[in-house]
DNA sequence: CTCAGGCGTTAAAACGTTTCAACATCGAGG
DNA sequence: CCTCGATGTTGAAACGTTTTAACGCCTGAG
C-alpha cells in the first residue's frame, strides 16, 4: 500500500545516484540526455511521488501562499480569493483557501498550522481587530480589506467610511430622513467604519445624528439580514426608518426576503442599499443597490504585496481603494413625499 | 530576521537535550512539571514555532485534508465544503480548499501538489470523468457529488438522474410541452445525468423527445445563465419554450435576470426550475424552484469516508443520496391554457 | 548495604530531499 | 605525451523533527 519509494529507489532503479536524480527533478538541462531518460523511465515506472516535506525542509520555502477567509460562503470573500490566486499563479505559486467563518478560535487555529507548515506568505481577513494585530513568526503576512491597526504589516483595504457616506448620502438624496442600518458584530471594523460614514453624511447633510438607527446583528449572514428585517417591522410604523442601509449583500438580500414574505413592498415602504456588489445583487427579488468595491484586484494587490515582503529593502506599503455606488430598483424614487 | 530556531536552540536555550523538548511539545505529561515550566518559557522566549515539514517527515503523515473544488464561487460548493470541514475538524484535522475552477490543468496541479505534500487526504470534485479516473498514488482520495467511473474509490453523489426527472416532471405536470433545458459542457456527468433524467421524465408522461430542447452552454456561471436567456429569448415565439430547467441555480438566476432584462416575465412566459438550492435562490427576483441536494451532509460524509479509507479491511463504498424538489414561485402556474 | 524498579532525561538514528565540493572521463591544445 | 577545461556524475552533509533504547539517579524493600 504505502511502500513510499523515494528518490534512492529511482536512483537504484536506474542505476545512477540519488543527486542525479534530484538534478533530474530540478535541474533537468544540467544532466545527459540518455541518463535523463533511464530516470524519468524510472520514475514512470515506480510511481514516485517526489515528497514535498522534505524538499521544503531542506530548502526553508514552500512553493504555497494561503488566505485565511473571514467567510468562504461570501461571494465577495470568493471573488477577491480569485483575484489572489491570479496573482499566485502568475508568481509560480499555489493557494490553499482556509475558512474562519468569523471564529476567532478557527482563525488562530490556521495561522498556527500555516506558520508551522513555514508557507511563503500569508493572507488574512481578520475577524477582528485583535486578529489583526498577529504576533510576527517569520512568516510574512499581508492584510485583506482591512487596515493594519499599528502599520506594523502591509494591508489592502477599500475606504469604507467612503463607502458608508456614498450609500447614505444616496438615501438622504432620495427623500429619507430615518435611516436603518443594519449589521454587526461592532467587533468588526469594516461595520465601524461604514457606520462612521453614514454619520458623516448625515452631518454633511445638516440631519442630526438620531436620524440613523443602528440594527445591531450578530453576523454577516443571510439569515441575520432575515432576522433584522423581522425586527424592522415589529416597529410602530411611525418610527420605523423608511430606508436601511447594509453592511453587506448577504444582510441585504435576507433583508429583501423578509420584507417581501411579510407583504412590504421595496422601494415603496422601504428603500435598502447593500454593500459589495455581490454577482447576485443585481439578480436579487429587486435588484439591490449596492456600494461596489474592486474585488479581484483587491485580491490581486494583496497578493502582490505579500511578494515583495521578502525583498531586503521592503516597507510596509497600505494600499487604499475608492468604492463606488452602483444604483439599482431597491432605492428607486416611487415616494411621493 | 529568519533566525529559524529550532528545537536545539530551545533546548539549549532551557538546558535540557532536544528529545525533551520534543516530549514537552508531544507527551507533556511523561516530563517532570519543572522542566516542562522551564522548557516553555524557552519556547516563548525564543518564539519557536515548530517546523511542520520536518515533523511530517519524520511520521509520515501530516494532520491536513484538501477538498479540491470545482468552483469555488459556487455556493453549492462552499457549502459542502463546510459540512467537510465539520467533519475534518472533529477528526482533528484541517481542511485546505483548492480551487480548479473547473479548469483540468489547475486541477491536476493541485492533486500534484497535494500528493508531493502527503496530505491525509483528498477529496475532490473532479472537472470531468477523466480526471475522475487520477491514478492511485497512495493518498486516499474520494469523489464528492460524482460517481466513481470504475468503483475504484469511494465516492458520494446524489442521483442527479432522479432530480432530472423530478424537476422536468413538475414542469410538465403544470402543463408544459416545449421544456428547454440550459447546461453545460456535457463533459460534465452531472448535466449528463440530469438530462438523462429529464428524458425519463418526457418518456414517462408520453412525451416525445424533441419536446426537451438542449441548450448547451460552456460553463455553470450566472453569465452563461445570462447567455443563453438571449440565446432563448431570439427563438421564434411559436418554437420558443414556455419553461426551462437549469443544471444549476446559478445558470437559473442568470436566465432570470436576463428574462427581466429583456421584458419577459417569470413564470407567465417562461417557467425556471433551478438545481442545488442554494441560498440565493429563495432570494432571487422570482424566488426560484429548484432541486435540492443535501450539501453539508455531502461534505460530512465525504470526509468521514475519507478518514476510513487507511483502515486495513476497507472496501470502497459508494453513497447516493436522494434530492428533493422545492417549489416557489418561479413555477406557479398563472397561465390559462 | 544491595538491588529492583520507576522515573526523567538523553544520544543517536532515522525520515527524503537538495547541494556542494570532489571526482572521473574525454577531447583538444601545447 | 602531458595538461587543461569542460562535461557529467557522485558521496556525503545538512535541514529540524520524532523516536527508541539506553542511561543515571533515587527510593524503598529486602
Amino acid at each position: 500500500m504505502k511502500p513510499s519509494v523515494g528518490i534512492r529507489d529511482v536512483a537504484q532503479h536506474a542505476g545512477v545516484s540519488n543527486a542525479t536524480v534530484s538534478n533530474v527533478l530540478n535541474r533537468p538541462d544540467v544532466v545527459a540526455p540518455a541518463t535523463r531518460q533511464r530516470v524519468l523511465a524510472a520514475i514512470d515506472e515506480l510511481g514516485f511521488v517526489r515528497n514535498e516535506s522534505a524538499r521544503q525542509l531542506r530548502a526553508g520555502r514552500s512553493r504555497v501562499l494561503a488566505y485565511v477567509v473571514l467567510d468562504a460562503a461570501n461571494p465577495f470573500f470568493t471573488d477577491v480569493a480569485r483575484g489572489v490566486e491570479d496573482a499566485a499563479r502568475e508568481a509560480g505559486l499555489a493557494l490553499f483557501l482556509c475558512n474562519s467563518a468569523s471564529d476567532g478560535g478557527r482563525e488562530r487555529e490556521y495561522l498556527e498550522l500555516l506558520h508551522e507548515q513555514r508557507v511563503e506568505g500569508i493572507l488574512i481577513t481578520p475577524v477582528d481587530a485583535e486578529s489583526a494585530r498577529i504576533a510576527e513568526r517569520g512568516t510574512p503576512v499581508v492584510l485583506v480589506d482591512r487596515e493594519a491597526p499599528d502599520g506594523a504589516r502591509c494591508s489592502v483595504a477599500v475606504d469604507d467610511v467612503l463607502g458608508g457616506e456614498l450609500a447614505v448620502t444616496h438615501l438622504i438624496e432620495n427623500g429619507h430622513t430615518r435611516i436603518a442600518m443594519v449589521g454587526g458584530p461592532l467587533s468588526i471594523q469594516q461595520v465601524r467604519d461604514r457606520r462612521a460614514g453614514a454619520m458623516r453624511a448625515l452631518t454633511t447633510a445638516g440631519l442630526p445624528a438620531d436620524a440613523l438607527t443602528f440594527l445591531e446583528t450578530r453576523g454577516l449572514q443571510v439569515a441575520e439580514g432575515r432576522n433584522a428585517g423581522e425586527r424592522l417591522v415589529g416597529l410602530p410604523a411611525s418610527r420605523r426608518p423608511t430606508a436601511a442601509f447594509c453592511a453587506n449583500d448577504l444582510l441585504a438580500l435576507g433583508l429583501l426576503q423578509s420584507m417581501t414574505q411579510q407583504g412590504l413592498r421595496v422601494p415603496d415602504d422601504l428603500a435598502v442599499v447593500g454593500y459589495d456588489d455581490i454577482e447576485f445583487a443585481a439578480a436579487a427579488a429587486v435588484p439591490l443597490t449596492s456600494v461596489r468595491q474592486p474585488r479581484e484586484q483587491l485580491g490581486r494587490t494583496a497578493a502582490q504585496l505579500l511578494l515583495t515582503e521578502n525583498e531586503p529593502d521592503h516597507e510596509h506599503r497600505h494600499v487604499k481603494f475608492q468604492p463606488e455606488l452602483v444604483v439599482r430598483a431597491s432605492t428607486a424614487i416611487k415616494r411621493r413625499a
